[in-house]
DNA sequence: ACACGGATACTA
DNA sequence: AGTATCCGTGTC
């Protein structure tokens, strides 16, 4: 099995998100192959906590690509990103949801349910049952014992969407999903970016 | 539909 | 210090 190199986070933003669906990520005792994906800009995307927090701007400039970006959303949910740096175009890519592939007992227990297809459905459930917190948070991914990178295998099916529960910079197209895949958070809008 | 609840950045 | 905001989930 091909574990991905390094340079797969040092593309823009939007094409190692796209690079990213179909890989497996293998947390410890668990993995998960990536269905969803949403890539965030450094310049030019409100909805980047580049954009308005200095200390992930630092983040960016001082940490190597595939640096992992872990933060707590609503209070609540611990969420996975990669650094992506390709020059002008750095950025995060956003991990939203798995396909589980092992270690499903595990993730069971962890998030206190049994229906494969909500066990990371969601950027803060795969946090949840991958069992990934804040500790991870600024860490070299590629110096981190017990995770790796599956490559894909095979060709797959890229869906392209609005991202998610943001209300800055709504209308970009940056969510991209495994087309087929049943273990989604939401799935494909078909509505086009509003007018005006 | 709504409660949950912490880090960050801004106001002062 | 106080407030607004935030890339969500589970349960009502």
């Amino acid at each position: 099995m091909n574990t991905v190199p390094r340079e797969l986070f040092t593309l823009d933003p939007i094409r190692s998100a796209q690079e990213l669906l179909g890989c497996t990520l293998v947390w410890g005792k668990a993995a998960g192959k990536i269905v969803e994906t949403e890539a965030y800009a450094e310049f030019g995307d409100e909805a980047s906590h580049a954009f308005l927090r200095t200390g992930v701007r630092e983040f960016i400039r001082f940490r190597p690509p595939g640096s992992i970006y872990v933060y707590l959303n609503y209070g609540v949910h611990w969420l996975l990103n990669f650094l992506v740096k390709q020059g002008p175009w750095n950025g995060f890519v956003l991990i939203r949801a798995l396909e589980p592939v092992h270690g499903i007992d595990l993730m069971e227990q962890r998030r206190g349910l049994h229906d494969p297809k909500q066990l990371c459905s969601g950027p803060g459930k795969l946090t949840q049952a991958l069992g990934i917190t804040g500790e991870s948070n600024g860490a070299d991914f590629f110096n981190l014992p017990d995770v790796c990178l599956l490559a894909r295998t095979g060709r797959i099916e890229v869906a392209i969407d609005r991202r998610i529960g943001i209300t800055k910079s709504p209308d970009l197209p940056w969510r991209f999903v495994a087309a087929e895949s049943k273990f989604l958070s939401a799935p494909v809008r078909k509505t086009r970016p509003r007018a005006n």
